[in-house]
DNA sequence: CCAAAGATGTTCT
DNA sequence: GAACATCTTTGGT
C-alpha cells in the first residue's frame, strides 16, 4: 500500500477524479485506522466552471481551493454534512475532487453511499479542511494498494445535485458497484 | 420499489 | 433573503 504524494493531485480535475476511484481514502484516529474505497467522485473547476464555489474568486469557505494540490477542503452542505474534496491543480487556479462514495473496508465493511455518508463513517469534519493528504503525518491521506479497480470499468456520467454547468460529464463512477450514491440511468 | 418534500444552518448577495 | 456539490422520512404505486 503506497500513500499517493502530491504530484498526483497536480493534474486537471477530472483526470485527477478519475484516477482517484479504486484508490484508498484513509482516516488514522489514534490506534485505530478507517479505510474506504473511493468508488465515486466528482470534478470541480473554477472560473470555468459555474457549478464549482470557486466560480466567482475566492470567498473565505473556498479559498483553499485556489491553493496547493493535495490539501483538504471539506465544506458543510445544507447546514448538516461534511463533504470532502482534495484540492488539485497548480497554486492558484481554483479545483477539487468530491468523494462522493466509498466501499467501507475498516474498522468493518460497509457502503458509504453519498457524500455526507463518507465523511461521517471516516470521522472527517471541516477541522481538517486546509490539511495537506500528501504530508507524512497526514490524518487523513490518499493511498493505493493490489486491488485498485479489480478489473472494473469506469464511466463518466454528469454531475449529481447541481443546477448549471449540467452536462459536463465530470462524475467518475465504478460501473455497478453497490456503494454509488445513485444508479445511472441505462441508455439504450 | 420510486417519487416527493421536509429538515437544517452556513454562505454569499 | 435566497441558494445550496445532501440525507431521511413519508406516502403512493
Amino acid at each position: 500500500m503506497r500513500r499517493l504524494g502530491r504530484s498526483f493531485f497536480a493534474g486537471d480535475p477530472a483526470a485527477v477524479a478519475r484516477a482517484l476511484l479504486g484508490t484508498l481514502l484513509v482516516v488514522r484516529d489514534g490506534p485505530t485506522k478507517r479505510v474506504a474505497r473511493v468508488v465515486e467522485t466528482e470534478a470541480y473547476g473554477g472560473a470555468d466552471d459555474p457549478a464549482s464555489h470557486a466560480f466567482r474568486g475566492p470567498t473565505p469557505r473556498c479559498a483553499v481551493m485556489f491553493g496547493p494540490p493535495g490539501v483538504l477542503y471539506v465544506y458543510k452542505s445544507y447546514g448538516v454534512h461534511w463533504c470532502a474534496n482534495v484540492v488539485t491543480g497548480p497554486r492558484g487556479t481554483a479545483s477539487a475532487v468530491l468523494v462522493r462514495a466509498a466501499e467501507l473496508l475498516a474498522p468493518e465493511p460497509g457502503h458509504l453511499r453519498g457524500p455526507g455518508r463518507v465523511t461521517r463513517a471516516l470521522g472527517v469534519t471541516g477541522a481538517d479542511s486546509g490539511s495537506d493528504c500528501s504530508a507524512r503525518d497526514a490524518r487523513v491521506f490518499f493511498a493505493r494498494d493490489a486491488v485498485g479497480l479489480a478489473g472494473a470499468d469506469v464511466e463518466a456520467t454528469p454531475r449529481v445535485g447541481i443546477s448549471r454547468a449540467v452536462e459536463r460529464p465530470w462524475r467518475f463512477v465504478v460501473c455497478a458497484h453497490p456503494a454509488l450514491s445513485r444508479r445511472t440511468p441505462a441508455s439504450t
